[in-house]
DNA sequence: TCCGGATATGTTAGCGCTGTCATAACAGGT
DNA sequence: ACCTGTTATGACAGCGCTAACATATCCGGA
């Protein structure tokens, strides 16, 4: 054995850059001639603490490379500052855009945003919940209102704020943020029936706002005196190529012509090229309209006409929900409907 | 005052759902007739635990509904089964779907993946990186080799295995999963001399990696006689509007037929919808080729010549390599190429 | 000069869990 | 019956931090 080891490890303050093992609150106290708290407030209150205190504090921290245990503090305070959002699927613009500002605006706030990706199967919403009251999230958003008992139960006995988001009802588990798929329905037909087509076709993902969406517009059509009506259902999530297969679907079963309404942008993109492929005119032989208004929906050829939901405003007002509970502020009302529109453009 | 309170909070066993304030591993432990540690081992250990006591404790958890606290967990047993991710954006599809299998894979193996939104201008990647090394994670995604000293710094000396992805470097923090951009440059270039084109223009985001590649492209054709080369570059993040923006400045810089190189799929999606508006035919008088190989490109119309990255591949190597290493085993190889490949449809 | 009240800092205990070691219970061989 | 080796359970301390209270320090006004 060698005798060379120092006994004793030396803790050297003088090199400006220097980790050895993990640096505590109690060492970056020590080199700064303070206490533990102190060095605690002058990294979260630092107004609580003496300007020149809080200077000597920051070397001590620049010196010693101290990066802050949130695994210990959010013990110690009972709040994380995370927050957790659930959404069918990061792979999908849709659920993205929402939130990316959602996370944006929270990491402003001091917080940081977990994402859990439920799937489309949604079966195993409950235990994806569960794993992420495992990291006492300070709040929580989820996508749509349908949720096992044993899962509202979990949510309720958390004792955080809750977003529900994508969808409405009279009873939101706390705070719901979203859209009437069914006034949305109405209001496609309506459209379609104003435009002048006098049959329809549905391409729809097999997701339960999607057949919201279609069913409402599918009566509103038939009381309309619009019968001839033929349905696609492909699988979540949707593609372009689910578009297209949709289509040739619609084809076989008869359809001649009329309005498509599709359950998003993404599938009305793939309706599209497969008619463009058989050189069907759109959208003098058949009409498209899509869903979402995404990025892209404008700058297709012929541009997309499609029902427009501002993603944006339900990140930010789902935040502002959560925030005002958090900080015990009251909120302006626990059901926000941000609305939707038909965006009309070229393809109907 | 009332003297109706009782005295002792009392917890009555029998209600099967009962939970009150926090339920904690003491009371489930109480409940059970066992210790804490007992619990704690049956939950995470069940096999050093006898079938019979794991049963009670498994009634009592039901009984109580308990969910560990993974911030008290972390703390002591030092490992938050945490993995952070850092991407450009969680609003772009390239790096959702690498995120998606890699967050799935490490659900599976018991980790939750957290993901940090570093934003194009990658100015505060260190920010980002403290922030996020504040919760302890046991493993970190990077995406891109370039960071600043003091962010390469802070990685160090967390202690945790580092993937860098989406580009190679012969010397990686710790380990690298990613793809030769100046290669594919190349080979673009002399893809493009096959098919006969004599032309060139580049539509490119303004990223770094995506600038490697045009370089790398613009190098080989000037060698090989074509020069006349004209460029339009594009703000980050890419879209469909961009696409069709960048056409336009190509053609008003006198671009006049060839072939165009796009730094992604969703800008090559755009630059066909700009010259099918202006009834340019593609590929007879301008050739597009994509990058990424996005799940839409098959399936536009004419279907997107591109270049395939295999992400999910990406995703896989990436979460095999952080496993590794943090159970101790040894990893293949710490510079791991996922290659590419060019994927000829009709766009070129 | 002294004192009240603000401001700044420190002491103590404990957040809820797990690592470590000690002890208890049990089976099987002699 | 005894001992040995295994398996199952428990006691205790401590992870790194902060809430709550306690104490010290400072300032201006009587």
């Amino acid at each position: 054995m060698s005798f060379s080891n120092n006994e004793k490890k030396t803790i050297s303050t003088s090199p400006p850059e220097q980790v050895q093992g993990d640096v505590t609150l109690d060492i970056v106290a020590r080199i700064a001639g303070v206490s533990a708290i102190t060095v605690s407030r002058a990294i979260n209150k630092p107004e609580k603490v003496a300007p020149k205190t809080r200077e000597k504090v920051k070397q001590a921290i620049a010196r010693t490379g101290y990066v802050p245990n949130l695994l210990a503090g959010g013990l110690a305070s009972r709040s994380s500052k995370l927050i957790a959002a659930i959404i069918p699927s990061i792979a999908n613009l849709v659920y993205a855009e929402t939130i990316s500002l959602f996370s944006n605006r929270f990491r402003e706030a001091g917080y940081q945003v977990i994402l859990g990706d439920s799937g489309y199967p949604e079966v195993l919403e409950e235990e994806l919940v569960r794993a992420i009251l495992t990291r006492r999230p300070d709040g929580i958003l989820l996508t749509g209102v349908d949720h096992s008992p044993v899962c509202k139960n979990l949510l309720l006995s958390a004792h955080i704020p809750v977003v529900e988001t994508w969808d409405l009802t009279p009873s939101p588990l706390d705070i719901v943020v979203g859209f009437d798929h069914v006034k949305i329905g109405r209001q496609v037909a309506e459209f379609i029936i104003e435009k002048g087509y006098n049959k329809a076709g549905f391409v729809s993902a097999d997701d339960s706002r999607a057949l919201t969406r279609q069913r409402s517009t599918q009566e509103t059509l038939i009381k309309n005196g619009i019968t001839n009506i033929i349905t696609a259902s492909v699988p979540v999530p949707s593609s372009m190529e689910l578009g297209r297969l949709g289509t040739r679907q619609l084809l076989e079963k008869g359809f001649t012509g009329g309005a498509i309404f599709c359950s998003s942008d993404t599938l009305a993109q793939g309706v599209l090229a497969e008619l463009q492929s058989r050189n069907i005119a759109v959208p003098e032989k058949v009409g498209i309209i899509g869903f979402g208004d995404q990025v892209f929906a404008a700058f297709t050829h012929p541009a997309l006409t499609t029902v427009r939901i501002d993603r944006k405003r339900i990140g930010r007002e789902a935040v502002d929900a959560l925030l005002a509970r958090i900080t015990d502020q009251p909120v302006k009302s626990n059901i926000i409907d941000v609305g939707f529109e038909i965006i009309r453009r070229q393809t109907m």
